[in-house]
DNA sequence: TTATCTGAGTTTCATTTTTGAACTTAGCTT
DNA sequence: AAGCTAAGTTCAAAAATGAAACTCAGATAA
């Protein structure tokens, strides 16, 4: 985890990559939504960038000129799960259960949430879980 | 999940609680493990605790004074899934999928995994998700 | 052509945070 | 009483952050 901690542990990539989670791609749009300073901005998703969480994509709308789009990688997209977690937590242990957000099946419609699970897809309570530290060498 | 980044949003608070989960519980042992400064500890193990993510315990061993144990509220340890979902995240995305640890099932032993599941328990491919925002008010 | 607008990025600098080291404290052991 | 240790405090130096001004490229309007 502390490889995860070095590439997400400050205040702002979190908050970035959960606005690119949220379908966010533009300078611009990252910055109102988090009131990120411009420098602190740029700097962040050149990092996440060159860190290949997020890509940086050339586009053009018509009667505008080119822009880049940070879209989400697929290591990116990966955090989906810890993203969903920690929402959960919030919203849990933070903001007394009203959730702003709903995870649903694209298809179904059936609200999802993280659990654990075995490899028979069979969910355990947390309460049940251990640590088990594997040996190096 | 703004909520949580204000609580856990730093270089320190995340590794802190990974600590904690895996059982460590004094200033030294911390400090040890993660190269934390001193004074950052202290501020960081304050606030975790004010924050209602750590209990601070008086404990006493035979021979030596009275000492403090931060131990994982059961806020604290609500973070489980986010730590496994990053802890896996990181062993996939970092590490050549080499995870240091192995999170089992205390009774059965069986290796367990982070997934989202639907009421029923069934288990959907994160490829599957959609974010649905509900409007306040 | 020239002027102006806009999204993105850079620079600058004051403020805040983090570091690392030295120092203090409480209470133990000898 | 002297020394040790875990924990905490203080403080100067280094790094990160925040706010504002400035730059740049391309689009549009006059």
């Amino acid at each position: 985890m502390a490889a995860a901690v070095d590439l997400i542990g400050d205040r702002w990539s979190l908050l970035i990559l959960r606005e690119a989670f949220y379908g966010v791609v533009r300078h611009a749009d990252f910055r109102d939504d988090l009131r990120v300073p411009r420098s602190v901005l740029t700097d962040r998703l050149a990092k996440l960038v060159s860190n290949g969480l997020l890509n940086k994509l050339e586009y053009k709308e018509d009667g505008a000129r080119r822009r880049h789009a940070y879209v989400l990688s697929p290591k990116g997209q990966a955090l989906a799960p810890a993203f969903i977690a920690l929402t959960e937590w919030g919203t849990e242990h933070c903001l007394n259960g009203k959730s702003p957000i709903d995870i649903v099946d694209k298809t179904t419609g059936q609200s999802l949430y993280v659990a654990l699970v075995d490899e028979d897809g069979q969910t355990h309570p947390i309460d049940q879980i251990a640590i088990k530290v594997l040996q190096d060498g």
